[in-house]
DNA sequence: GTGATTGCAAATTTTTTGCAAGATA
DNA sequence: TATCTTGCAAAAAATTTGCAATCAC
């Protein structure tokens, strides 16, 4: 709690509570878009806004305590860790599940180092399985979900 | 052109003008936006719509003839090479530019293949390489382009 | 001719903006 | 207190829908 606090700090932010509430939300949820974030807050905040998550999101992103993550659904999607990790990608339900295999990402980014990649400036490798649940299955092929 | 009809027949789909100019402008434009298929359309079919084109390139995907692709601003990607490759991803302005390496493709293949995704079936892997063009370099940290 | 497809207009969904009121350091 | 931040309301951006007119087979 301090240590969120403290978090936000850093980055140059005022610690409101909205702030301190979305980080919270976001270490519970993991990767949400900002319409998972409001769901999780209305009881607590009724008064939170989309504009308020959205605007917060951003600005954590913007001092690094979130990355944006692709998505194939046109919703933006957050995830409160930063470090580098893979995604099990559902595409029944446009969820995401870390997978956390440093071997392979050090493998894939030892490979890049090597190469050329002429005048394009690598910043980050985003490594996406894409995929279903096996549960899932049978809803594939049918309408997916939005 | 013929070759074209013959690819949407394949599919179930009738070859109609739209379907052939929309894949003809997919074939030059490599990925896209909805958007940026209109932009390249209008002037040749004045009354195309975001409907029709958003039409055609869902029964495009569903059969097939295109793969969606994930981006980091909220909308729709779609890209006319199927077959497996990786992207430089320009966070700048949200393009990709191919990045073909089967090498590097067969191996993280191979990799995943022995490991154990649990009840993930696994249907395709998607390599992102997000960056910035050096000549855009300048502009990151500002406010990037939608 | 018949069923699939298009284009229009309107609706929905997702994200952004301007600004007054309120909270934080 | 000074500045940053929130929440409201309204706008913008992106995608979807219903349906009558049109087109491909």
């Amino acid at each position: 709690m301090e240590e969120i606090k403290t978090k936000i700090h850093e980055c140059g932010l005022k610690a409101t509570q909205q702030r301190i509430a979305i980080y919270k939300t976001m270490q519970k949820l993991g990767h949400a878009s900002a319409e998972n974030v409001v769901d999780n807050l209305k009881r607590k905040y009724p008064s939170i806004t989309f504009a308020t998550i959205y605007n917060v999101l951003e600005s954590f992103v913007n001092c690094g305590l979130l990355v944006r993550r692709c998505s194939r659904n046109n919703k933006m999607y957050f995830d409160v860790n930063t470090y580098d990790h893979a995604h099990l990608y559902n595409m029944c339900d446009n969820t995401y599940e870390d997978y956390n295999d440093p071997e392979l990402f050090k493998k894939i980014k030892a490979y890049l180092q090597s190469m050329d990649l002429g005048d394009f400036d690598l910043n980050s490798v985003e490594l996406l399985l894409i995929g279903t649940k096996k549960k899932d299955g049978d809803i594939v092929n049918k309408k997916l979900k939005k």
